[in-house]
DNA sequence: TGCTCACATGCAGGAGAATCGATGCAGTTG
DNA sequence: CAACTGCATCGATTCTCCTGCATGTGAGCA
């Protein structure tokens, strides 16, 4: 499918939010859909909360594969993936590839699905 | 997998956020993951779409599957997941299914994504 | 009772994804 | 330069999921 990278950028502006006022668009959902398909893995999910959690808010991979009990390919399979949809960012120091969460990223997917706010959307009756 | 309707309830209290302060339990990763899986794809997104913006903010199988351009079975097994995952309502009126959403089930994702707020998450240096 | 309509379920094919072992590659160190 | 370390990529396997066709079910109607 490929996300790659503007997924999110591309959604903040234009206000998206696929609970406002009139139906998304089939390409809009696709795009949603992409980045929430990156966030809806459990091993993907403990990888954003070990490294936000973690000293600096940064870690590399051999700090994630034994917490996760999951092979060095497949974490670095799962962290390229989350950051393909702009919710991490790499960094290479040395030897070492250091991950850390992009704050705007998730905050924007929450504020996406927010919107309603309780507002009743009935028009005549 | 199964979610089974009480995923989200189970999720609201005990601030499983995967962006909070320490790392998450699998289990709860994967109550989360289940969650986002059901709204991790684009006809399901404007499924939920159509139906928060239909008139009185329900609408029934025949009124989606044209929008959708998807098939009658298709369209059921869509809003069948998305019942399961406590983010719809099915009510039975007669020969119809009308569904609507479920406010607060979406809000409890959303808030499960926010809390991190840009705390910076460093102790020491 | 028999027919029709709205919806759900069963079944199956095909696409996508998660995982791991093996391997390749780039820095680091001796 | 050679050996080692940390990480990415490849190939293969297994599993999950989306979708539609066919069918079952239940409510309303003649």
């Amino acid at each position: 499918m490929e996300i790659v990278g503007t997924a999110l950028a591309e959604m903040t502006m234009p206000q998206i939010s696929p609970l406002a006022g009139e139906p998304i668009e089939r390409a809009d959902a696709e795009r949603l859909a992409g980045v929430l398909k990156a966030l809806a893995d459990p091993a993907r999910l403990r990888l954003l909360s070990l490294i936000q959690s973690a000293t600096d808010g940064e870690a590399c991979v051999c700090d994630l594969t034994a917490p996760l009990g999951l092979s060095q390919p497949t974490v670095s399979h799962h962290l390229r993936i989350l950051t393909e949809a702009g919710l991490l960012e790499r960094e290479k120091r040395g030897v070492w590839a250091y991950y850390r969460l992009v704050p705007a990223a998730i905050a924007t997917i929450a504020d996406l699905l927010t919107p309603p706010r309780k507002r009743a959307t009935k028009k005549a009756r």
